[in-house]
RNA sequence: GGAGGGGUUCCCGAGUGGCCAAAGGGGCCGGACUGUAAAUCCGUUGUCGACGACUUCGAAGGUUCGAAUCCUUCCCCCUCCA
């Protein structure tokens, strides 16, 4: 007998449950099951959100039950309404089939895919290509009462907006059948995802019920559980950033960026985070945080960013920041590589105003931007600070410089 | 298909011929204070060869010395009716 439910649930994991009693059973029995997540192919790589569920699916996995991950080949073509205020735009085939491959290569690092308990990758385009549309209709549709549907709190923003469309709707079919083949073919009882999930999640268990019925064989067991939606203490969703959701794509957001939007959280995250995204143990948590809070901070960004990109990535994420925040440099800031020409006449060396290198840098979006950063006294060269909007600064090839904007924003920029 | 309402700068939302690069709020960004936090306060928030110039108010034309504001056509959205 475990008390994985019981430790899921101290962690701040679960959410929703469609068979609280039933699915704690099944969780602390020493019998393994099977469970699933999916996985819709939205982008090409994963966010913070996802990982959350993946969370979940690591601890049920080193419990020693079955892990399916389904990556929506199929769903991803059509698009979840659910939870959004518009129709998500429709992604080519192309560009569904780049996704998929993406999100499993980056999945693959969360969920163990080998070893002794390997968890299986399946794509749901395997079963629904086939499937024709009468068939789908008549085997699955049936099913579903639109009135029912339409009462999903998933939907309500689409249909105060003004437009749910019979394609969006036709969404949750897919994931509700997806769970019952799961169920038909790997036995699996249990699906998971986030909170946003729930409307699919449920259908899914109806749909099985009803299939069994319909059929007059035995009931098999269908459970749904969700986690609640990651959300800052402000009540602000989190994992947004400036420049969108933060990736654990390296290319989308780097280690670095990774690394500061932790550290960067309110105070009242500090001990969510730690319980969800690390393994520390509880009593240990709460000393920590009690203790000295700009200490567990830090301790929490680097265990984020160790589970996510690796130890030696995360130890550099964490001393580049501190080299830059004690003033220092650091290997790590990020670079920036500007030709000499394209900045000034001269081919050898000339005076630059900051304004155009921080424009051709990327670190202001304009030279009007550049400027304004300057006049607000929030821009640095070398450690010195930026008085007037016309200053210029000498360059030459070969030059390494280290432009700072607010606090901060750090790069480098090498003159080539 | 019919009738009405509407599309404004990142978002919401004022503006119905010059005083409009466009009120106000949110967000973002910068500064101060701090702990690379929160809260608070201040400032900024189209672009550029920068006290001036250029381009913006769904799209394209037109009227006018002058248009986000008036006219025409088109596109899109919403509400009610069918």
């Amino acid at each position: 007998m475990k008390n994985l439910f019981e430790t899921l649930k101290a962690r701040g994991y679960v959410y929703q449950l469609t068979h609280e009693d039933e699915i704690r059973g099944l969780l602390n029995s020493d019998e393994p099951f099977t469970f699933y997540l999916g996985i819709d192919p939205t982008a090409d790589s994963l966010h913070i959100g996802h990982f959350f569920a993946l969370m979940v699916f690591r601890y049920l996995q080193d419990a020693g039950n079955k892990g399916i991950l389904l990556v929506g080949g199929a769903t991803g073509m059509v698009g979840d309404p659910s939870g959004k205020t518009d129709m998500r735009q429709m992604m080519s085939k192309e560009q569904v089939a780049h996704n998929v491959a993406e999100v499993t290569e980056i999945a693959k690092r969360f969920i163990n895919t080998s070893g002794e308990n390997p968890a299986i990758i399946v794509n749901n385009a395997e079963w629904m290509d086939g499937y024709d549309y009468i068939s789908f209709l008549r085997d699955v549709g049936i099913h579903f009462n639109v009135n029912t549907m339409l009462q999903a709190e998933a939907y309500a923003k689409r249909i105060d907006e003004g437009g749910l469309t019979f394609m969006e709707m036709g969404y949750m079919l897919m994931q509700a059948y997806d769970f019952v083949h799961l169920n038909r073919k790997y036995g699996c009882t249990l699906q998971i995802g986030g909170s946003d999930q729930w409307g699919n999640i449920v259908a899914g268990v109806n749909l099985g019920r009803k299939l069994d019925f319909a059929a007059g064989t035995a009931r098999q067991t269908f459970f749904g559980m969700t986690n609640p939606l990651l959300m800052t203490a402000d009540g602000k969703k989190m994992g947004k950033t400036e420049k969108g959701a933060l990736w654990v794509a390296k290319d989308r957001t780097s280690t670095y960026d990774f690394y500061q939007y932790f550290y960067n959280v309110g105070d009242g995250d500090v001990v969510t985070l730690l319980k969800l995204f690390t393994k520390l143990p509880l009593d240990e948590i709460d000393e920590l945080v009690f203790a000295d809070i700009v200490a567990a901070k830090k301790r929490m960004a680097f265990e984020i960013t160790k589970l996510v990109h690796g130890e030696e990535e995360a130890q550099s994420a964490a001393e580049a920041a501190k080299a830059m925040f004690s003033g220092g440099v650091s290997e790590d800031a990020p670079l920036a590589e500007l030709e000499l020409k394209q900045l000034c006449e001269d081919s050898s060396s000339g005076e630059v105003p900051v304004a155009s290198l921080l424009a051709a840098s990327g670190m202001a979006s304009s030279k009007s931007e550049a400027r304004r950063l300057i006049s607000q006294g929030g821009v640095q060269i070398n450690g010195e600070k930026i008085e007037s909007p016309d200053s210029v600064v000498g360059v030459a090839a070969g030059v390494e410089l280290v432009a700072r904007v607010g606090k901060k924003k750090y790069m480098r920029i090498l003159i080539k």
